[in-house]
Formats: C-alpha cells, sequence, structure tokens
DNA sequence: CATGAATGAGGCTTCATTCAT
DNA sequence: GATGAATGAAGCCTCATTCAT
C-alpha cells in the first residue's frame, strides 16, 4: 500500500505534466502549476525527478514506448501490405483520439529548448521508428525501401501536422482512406 | 536617408527576432538579447512593437507574405503539371536554402504559447495557401481536387517537418526528386 | 491666430492633465497618456512644462486661484453670517458640480509623493484660505476666532471628504442644510 | 519557536510595507525596497503575499481591525454623551500618536488607484463605522441619529485632515476640547 | 513651435531550485 | 517520503526625459 501510494503520487506528476505540456508547452508550464494540479509538494516533485528537464526526458521516453507498442501491433500481420494497412488504422485511430499526445510529441521535437534536451532520446526515437518501417518496405520494393519508408513517413507526419495545427476542419477520414488504399494494394 | 535611419532600427529589430525566434524559440528569446544583438535600447524596441506578441505577430505576416512569394512564382507557367514542378522545385530550394526560416514557421505554429498568439493569422495564411493549391488541382482532377490539395499539402509538410527535425540526415534530394516524379507527369 | 493657436496646445495639456490627475491619481497618469489625450507630441509638451512635476505644480497654482474667486464671492455681502451662509452654499455648489477638481485637490495634497513637490504651495494656499475665514469669524466672535475658524474649515473638509471619498451615497443636501442653519444665525 | 519563525518573515513584510506605504505613498513604494528594508527575498514576498495589490488589501483589513477595536473601547460605558466623550479621547489619542497610521488611510482611501482596488473593503469599513456611530446617536436624538452622525464623522474627519495633511501647526489640542464640550453634554 | 525616435533605469512578477524540518 | 518557506536571477514592460531634425 505504501508503494501503492508512492507510486500514485510519482505517476499523478507524470500524468499532470504530460497534460499541461501538451496543452501549454513546455516552457509555459511551471514547475508549480504542475505541483498544484497533482496535489503534490515542491519539495516531492524534486524528490522524484531531479529537475524539470528529467521530468521531460521522462515522459518523452514513455511516450516512445507507447509508440512502440502502436508500430508493433501490425508485426503480427505476416503480409506486408497488411501490416501497411493496420499500421496505418492504427496510427489514424491514436491520431483521433489522442490529439495532444501527438501534439505534444510535435511540439517538443521541433521546439529548440526541448529538441536539445532531448536530442539523444529524439535520435533513438526516429532510428527506432525508421527500421521498423523499413522492415516492411523491404519485402515490398527491396531496392526503394528507403525512399519508400522516408515518404511514407513523411506522408503520415504531414497529416498528422496539418490535422492538429494548421486547418481548422480537416478531413482526417478521407485521408486515412486514402492512404489506405495507397498503401494495401498488392 | 532620414527613412532609411529610422526603418534601420525597426528592421534591424525584425530581423535579429525573426533569426533569434528560429534558434532559440520564441519564448527562450528574452527581449533583452534581442535588443543586446540588435544593438538597441530596450525603450526603443517598445516604442515600435506595443508587445513581444505583436513583435511576433508582425514577424508572422511578414513571412506569410514571403510564402505567397514562392507560392506565385509558379502561377506564371500554364500547363498545371508544370505549376506543381514549379511550385515543388521552388519549395525544396527555399527549404535547403533558409532552413530557419521554415523552422521558424514550424515552431510557432505547433507552440501552443504562440499558435494561440497567432490564432487568426494562421487560419489566414493556411486558406490562402490551401486556394492556391487547389486552383492547380482543379485544372487537373477536379472531382478530387480538394482531396488531393490537402495530401500534396500534407506530402510537402512532412517532407519539411521530418528534414527539419526529426532525421538528422535526410535524402532531402531523392525527395524532391520523388515529389517532382509523381507531381508533374501528365 | 498663432498665439490663440500656441495657448490652445498649452492649454489642451492642462486641461487633460488636469482631468486625468483627477480619474488615475498623478503617479498612474503618464506624460504619454497625456500626450496621445492632448494630441500633442512629447517634444511639445516639454517645451511648455519643463517637467511632470513643474505640469503639476502649475495645476496646483491653477486651482489655487480657483478656489480663491470661490471664496472671494462672499465677501461682496458685507454681515459676516451672510458671508458664511454665502461660502458655505459656494462651496457645497461648486463640490456638486465639479466632483473632480475637488478630488484631485484632495488627492494631491495627501498623496506623500505630491505633497512634498507641493509643499510650498500648499502652505501659502493653505495660508490664505485661513486667513480669508478668520476675517469672518473676528466679526462674529473675535477671542474665539482661530478656533472657530479651524473647526469651520475641519466640517467643510471632513464633508468634503466624506462625500468624495468614504460613502457611496451621501446626503450632501441634508448636510448643507444644517451647515447653513449652524452658521448663519445671527 | 516554528511558527513563530514562519510568522515572522510575513509579519516583518506586512510591518515595513504598512510604514512605507504611509511614508511614500503606496505607488512610490516598490516591492524592492520593502524586501530591502525587511531582510527578505524578492521571492518570498510572492510566496506569501500574490501580489502587491492583495499585501495592500491585506494592510488595509488589518487596519480596519485596528479601528474596530478603538471604537469598541467606548461601548463598555453606558451612558451615551460618556461614550461620545471616550470615542473622541480615544480618537485623538490615537491621532496624534501613530500619525502615520491614519496618514496611511487617508491616502490610500483617496488615491484613485488604491480607492478602487480597496473599493469592497472601504465600502465595508465606513458601513461599519457609520453603524457604530448610529448606535450611540440613536440613543440621544433618534428623530436626526443620521445626520448627527454624519456629521460627527465629518467632523471628526476634517479635523484629522487638516491635521495630518493641510496645516503645518495645528491647535489639535484646542479642537479635541472643543469636540468633547460639544458632545458631551448631556 | 513641433515631432517622435531613442535612452536607461526601474517596476512588478515568475520561476526553477534548495533546504530545514 | 513529504512539506513549504526561502532564494535570486531573469523576464516583460513602463516611463520621464532628451535630442536631432
Amino acid at each position: 500500500m505504501y508503494l501503492s501510494k508512492m507510486e500514485s503520487k510519482r505517476q499523478q506528476v507524470i500524468d499532470v505534466a504530460t497534460r499541461l505540456f501538451a496543452e501549454l508547452g513546455f516552457e509555459n508550464t511551471s514547475m508549480a502549476s504542475i505541483c498544484a494540479e497533482a496535489g503534490v509538494s515542491k519539495g516531492l516533485i524534486y524528490h522524484h525527478f531531479a529537475t524539470k528537464n528529467e521530468l521531460l526526458r521522462e515522459i518523452f521516453s514513455a511516450t516512445t514506448l507507447r509508440m512502440i507498442e502502436i508500430s508493433q501491433a501490425s508485426e503480427a500481420t505476416s503480409a506486408p501490405h497488411e501490416q501497411l494497412a493496420t499500421l496505418i488504422s492504427q496510427l489514424f485511430k491514436q491520431l483521433q483520439e489522442d490529439k495532444s499526445f501527438f501534439q505534444l510529441n510535435l511540439n517538443i521535437m521541433l521546439q529548440p529548448g526541448t529538441r536539445s534536451i532531448l536530442h539523444d532520446l529524439i535520435q533513438e526515437r526516429s532510428a527506432h521508428l525508421m527500421t521498423s518501417v523499413r522492415h516492411i518496405f523491404d519485402q515490398i520494393d527491396p531496392d526503394n525501401s528507403e525512399l519508400c519508408s522516408y515518404m511514407f513517413i513523411a506522408e503520415l507526419d504531414g497529416i498528422a501536422l496539418d490535422f492538429l495545427s494548421i486547418f481548422d476542419s480537416y478531413p482526417i477520414e478521407a485521408l486515412k482512406n486514402h492512404m489506405i488504399n495507397r498503401y494495401s494494394k498488392a
């Protein structure tokens, strides 16, 4: 029970921080406001996380894990075109269900301040992602798998970007279907 | 000469601020540092710009104008596929020549803080951009011009995003050629 | 015409400053806001008034003149009790007609910052006022004229203070009649 | 001892701020100078008081309590005329012993800036004061108790005003005796 | 007389972080 | 593990005033 309570406060801080970073941005979220919303003292937050930057890194790592889970859901199916279809479906599902999750990730990867804090973690994540996608395209078109992978990722990133941050009303369903059509045909 | 001197300090502030916002991010750039680098007193910056936010808005508006110029370069040629090719070329050229220009734009459109400051201006810009692109696709495939436009923009945005912020080494030339091939064939 | 125009801008500054000082207080009124409301440049205001303090002193002096005029209106009548009645009437009339005029005077005489700027002028004014009132009471009760004068002034000041700054709804008419009754009977 | 130390810094801030507001005026007292004189860091003052305005409000509330105490000292005695005499004595005593206490109160109630900050508290205080005084006059002259109360308060306020802010040398003792004579006779 | 760009000190407030309890 | 008082640097902005034109 002590442990669970201990974990609960720590996790509470992470949850609240994740939400506030997504809503307000890292630089506009104060440690004080995280404490307030998490119902935790200033002393405690620094007992669990050495600095605000460390807290961000921990959150980023956690989201990386979650993104890997999403991308691995597709690996169950064997046929590469099916894998792509599943991957696309999964991503669009998440994109619509948890906008703030993706918004946060775009934020912190683009903002110079947070980028440099997370530099190594960003590297790791994108390398991992690239490898995953490339495994699939290696089975479809080994000669162009690199280019195809980059293009595939760019299309998904671009849609996410436009959906989340550029256009106020976005035909997300139409684009999802378009992507599935483009990539799931043998 | 009066005019040039008068304009010079104001413009100097804009130039320095644009660069620092791109390099460090809006929230991590202090008015004091802008003053210092522009060789201008703290008071003067507030003589010309009511607020740090106003300064950002002015910069954003200026970049919108510049983006419109870029996109209009393609309108000279008559054939729609040629227009697309020209547009893609222009964009990739700018993207490689002035990374910080695009970085800044991605930054401020994604960061919640700056987004809300610029909300109306972002709306205007993306509407304008959408209209421009759609004019071209209306001539190619009127029935699907909306979807095509969104997809086209997503691809370009995604490439820019990945190039500027995700991957450390990016095959930008290969992607450019791929895009030109995809869109310039009749 | 040049002269009148010259005077007009100068007077305009005085008028606007008087109003703003009364509405916002001296310390909360910036030279810039006076310029803006008076439609005058910063250079010009400093051409006419050496400093913000000088502007205040000039305004205070002008209001002193106006107060003297008011108090002299009563000297026409010969009987001392009539003089008091007239004086009271005049003061209550002004108090109700031009609240901000009196408010300003109370403000700047009480605020330590403005008090010290105006120290000598405040002395002069109160000495003059005291003398005027005492002339009247000398004719009524020479032995107690000093005390009577102080008490008379205190009553009027107190009513003004309470009316202008303490109570939201104040039976000003009732107090006026009470004062007239108290002092006009032979 | 923990408590005393905890309270000590907070109270120290209040004490210093009260004194400086009285001496220099609210607008001319910087938070920095309060910190300096209280031997406290800039951060701490904002740990205890959200805002400079809040600090003022707290001080004003405290002075209201003190004024209520003073006015209640008279309620012990039963006869109304005695109550008035006691009240007058008390007030003159305080007025002479702690000029800056009253000066501060006049200041902030008259300065437009501070007035609006304290608007509700001023209302409360004057309502309370009025009620207290009226209780006494209800026992003396029920038909005119309202007018008598207003007049009584005006006289005291006017004397305080003139004593503290208008005249350089003021026969305060003579006026005190005059007031006691006027109100303590049955 | 008239303008408005320019200055620099100083004001209020925020914030990450530390530390005694 | 938990609290919250305390710090001090830094941030945005305001303002009286000066001066070249």
